[in-house]
DNA sequence: CTGTTAGCGCCTTCAG
DNA sequence: CTGAAGGCGCTAACAG
């Protein structure tokens, strides 16, 4: 394992001189600098990160807190982390996955430690304790997800409210005239979630936008009683040639009570998923808005980086006045490119 | 940020007395340790990782290397990023996630610069030039995956094998005589991935011991060229009545394309995934043989663990003659609990 | 049973 | 333009 030190001896340098080569933040002649440089390869030399650390009191760590339910698994979590690892790294940072069972106890101790510089908290709650948790610590820390306050912490999100907006407005242009929209689960609904309640204002705002007949219904994660309720809404005596469609954790489940129906998508039925993943789609190509996670995870990661810059580590900026508000991105969403949706056969 | 020295300050001992208290390797009267422990309490005091790091070479991170396709993402990349964390956070450890596109250069860094202790890497290519590289550095790393050469490094996998024999089996010791085993790709096939070849392996031995007509058909990547082929198997002459499916990444495509054949699952065709996760399935209840995620990461982590106590950081153990094969794993596999697989209408 | 001390590897003043 | 020195926070070998 070679130092600093091997190299600046090999090169015939003081170890300093080594650093600076490495740092840039210092002029060094040309000569001085290949020798160096000829050292640290044939050396093979990494500067230890602890003793960076140590010293900078930065780690250039990024840790993602990932919400856990045991047993459960929700593919847009590890799709999360992938891409931000992805956009941490041209940040110049790791990532630390962080999938603490028991809470805040985890990012507690990366916080307190220094192993991370800042933290990305996921799929944000109403009144999720992690977000006092941090900002008690002083600890640089961004949402993903928008929390109940807004003025808490930064936040990126998906636009909901203009994404269902876009999504039935879209619909409405094919020509339909009878919607209806699949919103959130009740559960997600009765706890305000940020997507589950700006969702439902797009639907609001779209109906009055347009003036289309827009039925507003609800899904659940039981899909016994999803299926029943979409039986209802199909089998109505004014059907909609159109279903827009917000709650996607089981759109297998509801295509196939569709074709249960009897209903051929989408000549019978146009069905429109808002915010989601390749493979929520069960590899159908429907037209659609995707979740913009690239898009979600650099804006998370650069508001990060700028929070660690806000607040240089090793000294508690606890009492800081927060001057104010702090920055957040809501990102726009877009249809997905090169599909339509397909008119109603008989426009009423 | 409160240090060992605030601590021992406020409750009136040596510093070194608080490391021992911490670490409990030395024996400390009672009275000492309360005081102790109150300050860290009073203090809300955390030993800084670097520190630590830095004077016991090691970090109590594994770093987990994911491969990336640009423009790509492979559902059980995110899965098995989640499940691996849990089971390193179970050993002490936590997980720092590598997704780097160039290949092994983050990886080098990482192990150069002590950030982990050791490697798990993800989705084993043959030749992955990372394996030579991470051996030459001597550093301590388990394949997620068999490479082609067992002796080379630790690894885990699902026995595929066993897998598709098993599914295979089962599907006879359901009624049915006239069975489709859909593979892995071609370019899996002809890249000889692990999986690809047990399962072809695992179909073979299946026929010779069933003697069931056992047809072998290769999957392919590209939809067009995917659908072409099921309907040739299945609009042959002496059509399947059971399709055990190794491919699944187009599975729901697949389910289309024979309900287009106008056959229903599983009256007139059942359908045994292998190595399925549950997104794969796209909701439905299907009769099938997970791949066991959780297993295959807390084996992975163990191994992971193992290989740092053989290897002690710090000293080069490059030269060490490796006394005996590298351990494995090799994970069984098992039928998903409570599903049967419907027999054939009319046994031949 | 507890205290003192040296040093892990690096960066960054300060001197030359 | 380069070198020497101190210290980041912690642990483990040496005292006592």
């Amino acid at each position: 394992m070679a130092t600093i030190k091997d190299v600046a001896e090999r090169a015939g340098v003081a170890p300093s001189t080594v650093s600076y080569v490495l740092s840039g933040s210092r002029k060094i002649s040309e000569d001085t600098r290949r020798a160096v440089q000829a050292a640290i390869a044939e050396l093979d030399y990494h500067p230890r990160a602890s003793a960076r650390t140590l010293r900078s009191a930065r780690s250039d760590v990024l840790a993602l807190a990932v919400p856990r339910v045991p047993g459960e698994y929700r593919a847009v979590d590890g799709r999360f982390a992938i891409d931000i690892s992805d956009a941490a790294r041209d940040h110049g940072y790791d990532l630390l996955l962080m999938t603490d069972l028991d809470g805040v106890g985890g990012l507690r101790r990366v916080a307190g430690s220094g192993l991370a510089d800042a933290a990305v908290l996921m799929a944000v709650e109403e009144q999720d304790p992690r977000i006092g948790a941090m900002r008690e610590l002083g600890f640089p820390t961004v949402l993903l997800g928008r929390g109940d306050d807004d003025s808490a912490l930064p936040w990126v999100d998906l636009d909901w409210e203009a994404a269902v907006a876009l999504a039935l407005r879209e619909t409405v242009a094919a020509g339909h005239r009878h919607i209806a929209f699949l919103a959130s689960a009740d559960h997600e609904i009765a706890a305000r979630r940020g997507y589950a309640v700006h969702g439902l204002d797009g639907a609001r705002s779209a109906a009055k936008e347009t003036g289309a007949d827009i039925g507003v219904h609800r899904s659940s994660s039981d899909p016994d009683v999803l299926g029943r309720r979409v039986r209802e809404v199909l089998g109505a005596r004014s059907a909609p040639t159109a279903l827009v469609v917000q709650h996607l954790h089981r759109l297998p489940h509801l295509l196939a009570e569709v074709a249960a129906a009897g209903l051929r998508v989408p000549e019978d039925l146009a069905v429109v998923p808002v915010g989601a993943l390749p493979d929520d789609l069960g590899g159908r190509p429907l037209p659609r808005i995707d979740l913009p996670v690239a898009e979600m995870s650099s804006a998370v990661v650069e508001l990060a980086v700028k929070a660690i810059a806000a607040a240089p580590p090793g000294r508690d900026t606890q009492d800081d006045p927060t001057p104010g508000l702090p920055p957040h991105r809501l990102i726009e969403p877009q249809m997905a490119p090169g599909l339509t949706i397909a008119p109603p056969k008989m426009p009423t």
